[in-house]
DNA sequence: GCTTTAGCTAGGCAATCTGTATAGTGGGGC
DNA sequence: GCCCCACTATACAGATTGCCTAGCTAAAGC
């Protein structure tokens, strides 16, 4: 894996003024932190060039998507199979999100879905992959924390 | 849980073509989509306003924080003090999002941190939260498959 | 059938912002 | 001491935004 270039304390006063207001303008921003427009500017280019960021798209809430119903899946598979299986359920929109963790589950999944049968449509799908031996589904009743960096990004 | 704004097919057009290009001028967005200006203007607005998306923020990799770790802690913890419990999680940077599961585990986290060191210090400081009892960590290896929502973009 | 409402198109305007470039400054590494 | 890099300060043209108007269409309500 490579080093990934790391965010230092203007970049992330730079975001956390974004995160105020997403279009704030860049002249905008470089007055409040007391910085030169064209410093702020490199910044930003230079952080959009590194690779830090998610696509826009990853800001969009799934719920939004009318999928409401999250899940976790964790899946068991044929060792042999990994490249197929992963692939495939790369195919599945449902799926957000994949995790190799160590210990006994092969792939941890995080899934969406429109309502609990629907998921139970996914988990089907993904019990058809390629390589799928067994799955263990587990229905997230609520989202206690919202996903968030700002806890990293005050520092 | 409120029922949320549902985008619908313009609006995940508009979001694919700011998938391509996170800067690119609504003007461009609306020539690409055969739209008039002031309806992908209006679409944004809206979107903006009925909460669709997360913060500018989360759009940022954690590893380009300094966190290349990525693990999972499933906690059990006293019933009783389940809202405490989340306070002080809440307040641990590293916690990126906290679900509540049904089965077996009362919340399952996730966490990030700079190595696997620093991990062991994010579990331990997890383990003192009030109103945990035990908590039990399995490191992500890798990611699969990054977050991503292109596939219900696309639909 | 008629009216109302909501969303879209098309156009225009002023103020603002971006992209880009230049020159000068200060600190850090060698 | 010298070089390099990042930052400041400033400038300018062209593009973009925010806001507004007016007309059109389709669906919904009465």
């Amino acid at each position: 894996m490579s080093e990934m270039y790391a965010v230092d304390a203007t970049d992330r006063k730079i975001l956390g003024q974004l995160d105020e207001d997403g279009r704030m303008p860049v002249a905008m921003i470089a007055h409040n932190l007391g910085l030169a427009r064209g410093t702020v500017q490199a910044r930003l280019d230079r952080m959009q060039a590194a690779d830090v960021f998610r696509p826009h798209s990853s800001r969009v809430k799934p719920a939004a998507f009318g999928r409401p119903v999250a899940a976790m899946v964790q899946v068991e598979l044929d060792q042999h199979l990994i490249q197929e299986a992963i692939g495939a359920l790369a195919s599945i929109p449902e799926v957000l999100e994949c995790f190799a963790p160590a210990g006994d589950t092969d792939l941890l999944l995080r899934v969406v879905a429109r309502d609990p049968d629907d998921l139970y449509r996914v988990s089907e799908e993904i019990r058809l992959c390629p390589g799928i031996m067994r799955t263990s589904t587990s229905l997230f009743l609520r989202q206690v924390i919202p996903y968030r960096v700002t806890g990293l990004l005050a520092e």
